[in-house]
DNA sequence: TTGAAAGCGCTAACAT
DNA sequence: ATGTTAGCGCTTTCAA
């Protein structure tokens, strides 16, 4: 691979002029210049970017820690993530923490370790020392989707309780009378502020709030499935069932496919974050979207504010707002037949 | 942030035993090893990891060149991937390349640039310009789920062709008589095997292979969706079909189900990849199910060899089997009343 | 067993 | 406008 002093001595000048047109920083001579780049082109010469990053300490990386990539909603996420770094001049490593606090904490070291401008985290209910140790090292953060309690630190959230209260307003006008809630577990995760928005639509519709119906478990299809099945043993007459994520909405409308109940008719579905095969599941689902990509866009944003300017950190999370994406899972539109 | 200079400081010693301990490589007193511990710790050093790369051309880095993340698919395969080059010691650089050759390539210098210790590709159809790079560049190269047939390279993929005959065949016993096939458009692609695959379930039974009801189309939802509208419309007796990819055949199952046919009834459907969601949605996808545990083991244990052995490069594919993973939308199991 | 010194490939004053 | 030089933080040969 050639070298920056390759192309010096190709070029006929000092390996600094090199660095000067790579940089675009100094001023150079227009035909120097145009020497330089032919012995670039000539020698397919690209600038060693660790060397430069020494130098510089300037990475241009981004660290994006987030629990697990496959799940479809930090899938989609993480995709429009690392499109806005793309975009932006920044390049992605990723890591799965997995939720568990150790492995996080080994991924925001290697992160730290390499260099990485930033760190874009989706922290897992622990992970407040993960927290501190950024802080500790001054590399700029922030957290979306979950957002730390403990450490004021600045994120980029959906607004979840309005989302979830307008999902269960529409729940409730459909005149359902049976009102269930199943949301993900942990303090620091949205999954508490869905919950809220289910109960305060409840409570401004002056509707009991049975908080037997109200099923904290764990993020996954499985978990919404299992949830379901549990809930409708419990409380047969349940016909309105909001969902805080999409991904355990599946799993419900597995669960009541199975009890035999037709979501849509029998009992009204709303999730949350609107990944994109909602829309062609069956029965489609209604759901609270999440702006993927202004989300993503505005974290990135966010981020290289604070790349450039490290001490000005305004820790009011930014709130972003959702859009009740309606379709077949609450009743709303005619079920295809099955 | 604490450097190796102070570490020394604190510990007497010179900078380079405290890389002698950090790095195990050379042979340090007992009684000095503690002192430089001590100090590591008390100083929370941690070796700057890009200065490292600098000095050993090591980078523990792997590059992931994706088309798409949040494509279920590739969202479960990344994860996968990321999880076995962690276990591996190796951190994750990801890029999608959305399937355009300028993006891809932009990636891959990227990569290049930061000294990525190889690259693990699921190349686009004109990606062979991409290959001439990475091996000009002399990194390991290997690529997975779609494989090169220009240029020879190592390669981790799964039995396509098997796949796709055995759910055909699996079709077939169900007594169906009109097949249709939807598959992914892209000579590299795994699409053309699974179509082959279909086609040759379909002349070993003696059943004529109708090339009309074989639609070649994006690989995405909305593609299977629409192919399979259009395949129902040109041909209403169709009662079978297989889809080269689940994510198709979400699309398709949407497609049957808004024609007023019952997929697993009316349609037998086997789809390809299994995604975890199959195994929620209505009905249930019966798939032909990728191991991505082990494929992704397979990628990355092939790339360490590579990165230890860069000049002994096996290019003879490593082929990994499927397994069929019966359910409910071939017509096997009960449906679930819906 | 420890230390000195020459890189790794680049940037950025500073000097010319 | 161009060249010189001293780092960036670490590894590693070589000598002590």
């Amino acid at each position: 691979m050639a070298g920056r002093a390759d192309v010096a001595r190709l070029a006929g000048v000092s390996p600094a002029v090199v660095s000067y047109v790579t940089n675009g920083s100094h001023a150079v001579g227009a035909e120097t210049r145009a020497r330089v780049l032919a012995a670039i082109a000539e020698l397919g010469y690209r600038p060693n970017a660790l060397a430069r990053s020494l130098a510089t300490s300037r990475s241009h990386t981004l660290g994006l820690l987030l629990p697990d990539s496959s799940n479809p909603y930090f899938a989609e996420l993480s995709s429009a993530i690392e499109d806005a770094a793309f975009a932006a001049g920044f390049t992605v490593l990723l890591g799965n923490g997995d939720d568990v606090v150790e492995r996080e904490m080994t991924y925001v070291r290697t992160f730290l370790d390499r260099q990485v401008d930033g760190v874009i985290v989706c922290p897992s209910n622990d992970f407040s020392h993960g927290f501190d140790e950024l802080v500790a090292a001054a590399v700029p953060v922030v957290s979306t989707d979950r957002v730390s309690r403990e450490s004021a630190l600045p994120a980029v959230v959906v607004d979840n309780e309005v989302g979830a209260r307008t999902a269960t307003e529409h729940l409730i006008g459909h005149g359902r009378t049976t009102f269930a809630c199943i949301s993900g577990h942990g303090d620091m995760s949205p999954a508490q502020a869905r919950a809220a928005g289910w109960e305060q639509a409840l409570r401004d519709a002056d509707i009991d709030v049975d908080r037997d119906l109200l099923a904290f478990v764990d993020f996954s299809a499985e978990g919404g499935w299992e949830a379901t099945r549990e809930l409708l043993r419990r409380e047969p007459r349940i016909d309105a069932l909001f969902v805080g994520s999409d991904l355990q909405a599946v799993g419900a409308l597995r669960a009541i496919a199975d009890s035999g109940r037709t979501a849509g008719k029998d009992v009204s579905v709303v999730g949350f974050d609107g990944i994109r095969l909602g829309e062609y599941i069956s029965p489609r689902l209604t759901t609270v979207a999440q702006p993927f990509r202004d989300l993503s866009k505005t974290v990135v944003e966010l981020m290289v504010e604070l790349i450039d300017n490290p001490d000005q950190v305004d820790t009011e999370p930014r709130i972003l707002p959702t859009r009740l994406e309606i379709r077949e899972s609450c009743g709303c539109l005619p079920l295809a037949a099955t």
